[in-house]
DNA sequence: CATCATATAATCGTATCTGATTCTGCTATT
DNA sequence: AATAGCAGAATCAGATACGATTATATGATG
């Protein structure tokens, strides 16, 4: 493997796990040694991950995890919304036993963390669609919203919700019940977003009412 | 401005006036020393444009404009017509003198070329929206094709009818006719792929000529 | 004609250096 | 006590040089 493709997936994966919490910086200097790799490739993963929409780049001053405004979260839902039923319709009726033994695989998974397994899930049940840079692009749009989905889940010990929506979605896949899954995955995301948005209101309390 | 933002731009613009040309390699010496910079800097802004979907950058063999079979092109236009519209309705309403003065002008302009007057004119029309996201990602979308769009317009000796609907388009977004202008939208871009899906079918896409 | 060896060119990555910018903690002044 | 200013540390931006790796083209050999 590459540098570059080494420091870009380590990266990835820290913000998928909860490893990387929004605006924290990444340093330069601090990922190489950890790494064991110069400078160079760590600077070339961070554009990667900037023109991904993950992190920022300030001249001078350098890399953190990109936050979030409710208004961002709102958009990247949308942008969600937009594109995920239409793939999960696309996909359905590909669907492979691999893909669906790969996301039943997510959803019992032990190894890999909450925002990983989660992930994992959405693209198995997408493969079938065989729109790789759609699926990319809402990989990058789940990516960006991880950091903040871990915290939040963190804090109420879980989210059993979204995993009963899971099961049930897989099952619908396996039946080959396309209307009912896509709707189903519309509610997921509709009720997801709203989750982040109004964990991401509470700092925009007015105090004229 | 940066030495990366530098040739980031120098490529993009490259790529939306036909002066890169589909398959075409990308050197890095030579990119750099055409901008008086170093490798290094070069190296960040075409991993920026891979990760933007413009380029490919392949081991030990350097980057080239990204090429597109007809599938491709269907996914990229199916993207387009899930977001732009959705995008259009959302900014009508709140589109400002300036942005309608700045579509306008893209139509009429005569100092740039034919692919960055096309996006300026679109990114006009998707200001009100305020979805900074989901523009940049039309926008990457929208370079995507454009070596493709360039080269068959040229051979065509320029798309009147696109340019019809662009006016016809920027009218109802001044009437405010929401309905309509989305309406004219979706199908202006289904147009544009079947165009562009058709003249990728035949197979005789030869880099080397 | 097919295959192997070699030469050339390009990329990948490291190390090091310089200059510029930003951050931090201390000091002095009001 | 609070703030302004300043020196030093930390960080980043970029250039350059070097060796290693890999791909491609050329040519020799059987």
């Amino acid at each position: 493997m590459n540098a570059v493709e080494l420091a870009h997936q380590h990266v990835l994966a820290a913000l998928l796990n909860g490893d990387l919490r929004p605006g924290q910086w990444i340093r330069q200097d601090d990922l190489a040694a950890e790494l064991g790799i110069s400078k160079v490739p760590v600077r070339e993963a961070l554009q990667r991950l900037t023109a991904e929409g993950l992190v920022t780049f300030e001249t001078n001053r350098g890399s953190a995890v990109r936050s979030l405004t409710a208004a961002d979260a709102e958009e990247i839902y949308a942008l969600r919304l937009a594109i995920e039923p239409m793939l999960l319709e696309r996909s359905i009726a590909n669907l492979s036993i691999v893909d669906l033994a790969s996301a039943g695989l997510a959803l019992t998974s032990t190894g890999s963390s909450i925002g990983e397994a989660n992930w994992h899930f959405h693209r198995a049940l997408y493969a079938g669609a065989h729109w790789d840079r759609a699926v990319t692009l809402v990989g990058r749009l789940h990516a960006a919203v991880a950091p903040y989905v871990v915290l939040y889940t963190q804090e109420l010990g879980g989210s059993s919700a979204s995993d009963k929506q899971h099961r049930k979605l897989l099952k619908l896949c396996q039946a080959a019940k396309t209307q009912r899954a896509v709707d189903l995955l519309r509610q997921h995301l509709e009720e997801a977003s709203a989750a982040l948005v109004a964990s991401l209101r509470p700092p925009a309390a007015d105090s004229t009412s």
